[in-house]
DNA sequence: CGCTGCGCCCCTAGGGGCGCAGCGGTGCACTAGT
């Protein structure tokens, strides 16, 4: 088929490539175009590439699976987190006159499940959607296998690496899942992930000759600012004087339910109409202010981190932090949430130094080896594959705990999972396996504990914050960017030339470069993230991030290159 | 790690201060009992 490409390198808006059938199929949804990156990523499916997307929200990723699922044969498989979401995503469908889309989940009625399933086998269907936990169920993908879905998609796919390992670990099992359904071609769609992250994602979906397509990282429009107080009292006056002040509708993003609660009922004190929402809430109250914020009635919401996914309003002004949250990840996702028009937008976060104390906490605990140790016990010595089912049974513990200790003992290959999802011994003795995984375990809390790190590093910076912030999403920004308040009181330039001076300094050497991997005298191998002329941070696979002084190791000789 | 809430002691009887235990986010699916 003949490809027409349009090649303008006018710029990021630029029209990239457009293949007349994706447009073709564009227009039957009733899009007269495609934004940059979306033709990219539909087309390499078509050619049978697996794809990770990242775009912001509001960016069409969405489009992404529903042209390619349009120009494909057969079904598509949606991976989704919240079963809220997975009702919305099935109206989205219906809207655009697509192909008739189901969901399949634990909420629906006897009769809603099996009619989504009889649409499903009767071909009737052209999407599903469905939670990782329903994937971990044999019977479920037994019926799909039958189907034999031509795509896979996996939305929100941070949640692979963010939720997968401890909270909700049938995230790092849909590799399986991609093999047990034939492999259909993959797609991974998220608005926010650093490189470590898309390489997990890729690793995880088992992923072949994957092409990434990131696009829209930079949000020029929101303005960053932190602001360091000492004492709680005065942050909080603080943060609820900027909410009252500030243009509306907003989010306060907070760390505890309590605090949601008291930020909502300080805001509405000042005069605000603003509302509190946390997973502690009814159902019925989560949606009623899900759903007041979405029409306006609610002018401003205090949440925990269970507030993002599925927030779909074009005008949010601001976006405050009441506490920084356990990742950049994480803080990019939620400021992310505000400006989508594109008009200014600010994200402001109001920390105390204390506030990183509770991150200690939550990246703390110990491996579970015990639980480890009796899942490999009962596995080596069992005769016959072993149903995880049966081990829950036994072992009388919950399945994501079970599922978090079978997932180690995989990644060092004591374990293997059999087609039918059984659990077999697959070699060596249980108490070096068990050792293994619990050091795997322990190195995922240091990257977790480090990531926390570059969380501070972001509030400490006296640099450009935008420049820091791109930096750890892999995106160099020459420029200072002028819309942080480091750049406005001219902190960001006093530090860029002090950059400019220690360069200088250093003869201008050019040892590292992004991308690099390396090898550290204490720490091991690691790739280099990010590169500041005077700095460089390197993620070490066991240890995770750390910031070292170039000077430093040109004359300690701690790091080589690979 | 840091905050909150509780019990206790202080003491010329009602509130203040100390010490310590417990808690802190995100969702799926499934079950039991109304």
């Amino acid at each position: 088929m003949p490809v027409r490409t349009i090649r303008d390198d006018a710029g990021p808006d630029a029209e990239e490539a457009v293949d007349e059938r994706i447009l073709e199929a564009a227009r039957g949804y009733g899009w007269p175009s495609l934004r940059p990156g979306q033709a990219e990523a539909v087309r390499a499916l078509l050619d049978g590439h697996d794809v990770l997307a990242v775009m912001p929200t509001g960016h069409g990723k969405s489009a992404i699976y529903q042209l390619a699922a349009k120009l494909l044969d057969g079904l598509t498989v949606v991976v989704s987190p919240l079963i809220a979401l997975q009702h919305d995503q099935v109206e989205q469908l219906e809207g655009l006159g697509a192909d008739p889309a189901v969901a399949v989940n634990s909420s629906q009625r006897v009769g809603e499940h099996r009619e989504a399933w009889e649409e499903l086998e009767a071909g009737e269907a052209e999407f599903v959607f469905l939670a990782p936990e329903q994937l971990a169920r044999d019977e479920v993908l037994e019926r799909l296998r039958e189907l034999r879905p031509s795509l896979l998609v996996v939305d929100e796919a941070h949640c692979v690496s963010a939720w997968g390992h401890d909270f909700r670990p049938d995230y790092l099992r849909l590799g399986h899942v991609v093999e047990a359904l034939g492999h259909p071609t993959t797609v991974a769609l998220t608005a926010t992930a650093a490189p470590p992250v898309r390489e997990e994602i890729v690793e995880r979906l088992r992923m072949r000759d994957p092409r990434q397509v990131v696009r829209g990282f930079d949000r020029p429009n929101i303005f960053l600012e932190v602001q360091r107080h000492s004492d709680d009292h005065e942050r909080r006056e603080a943060l609820v004087a900027r909410a009252v002040a500030e243009a509306k509708p907003g989010l306060v993003y907070v760390a505890t339910r309590k605090d949601a609660e008291r930020y909502a009922a300080d805001l509405v004190a000042a005069g605000v109409r603003a509302e509190a929402y946390h997973a502690g809430m009814a159902r019925a109250e989560r949606e009623r202010v899900h759903a007041a914020f979405s029409d306006g009635s609610a002018e401003v919401v205090a949440a925990t981190s269970a507030f993002g996914m599925g927030i779909d309003k074009p005008d949010v002004r601001f976006v405050l932090h009441a506490a920084p949250p356990d990742s950049l990840d994480a803080y990019y996702q939620e400021i992310g949430r505000s400006g989508r028009d594109g008009e200014p937008a600010l994200a402001a976060l109001l920390h105390r130094q204390e506030d990183f104390g509770l991150h200690r906490f939550r990246t703390g605990g110990t491996a579970d080896e015990e639980m480890l140790s009796a899942v490999a016990s009962r596995v080596r010595r069992a005769k016959e594959p072993v149903p995880p089912a049966r081990l829950r049974e036994r072992l009388e513990v919950g399945a994501s705990r079970l599922t978090a200790a079978v997932n180690l003992l995989e990644q060092v290959g004591a374990v293997e999972t059999t087609d039918e999802g059984e659990l077999v011994w697959s070699a060596g003795a249980v108490r070096p396996a068990v050792e293994e995984a619990a050091q795997i375990a322990e190195a995922r809390r240091r990257v977790d504990r480090s990531r926390v790190e570059m969380m501070r590093g972001y509030v400490e910076t006296g640099g450009c914050r935008r420049r820091y912030l791109l930096g750890y999403f892999g995106e160099e920004l020459p420029e200072l960017c002028g819309a942080c308040d480091t750049c406005r009181s001219g902190s960001a330039a006093r530090v860029e030339e002090a950059r400019a001076a220690a360069d200088g300094a250093a003869g201008g050497a050019d040892d590292w470069h992004v991308g690099q991997r390396v090898r550290h005298e204490a720490w091991g191998e690691g790739g280099v993230v990010s590169d500041d002329g005077d700095r460089i941070t390197v993620l070490f696979d066991e240890e995770g991030y750390k910031t070292l002084a170039v000077e430093v190791l040109a004359r300690t000789g701690a790091l080589q290159p690979l």
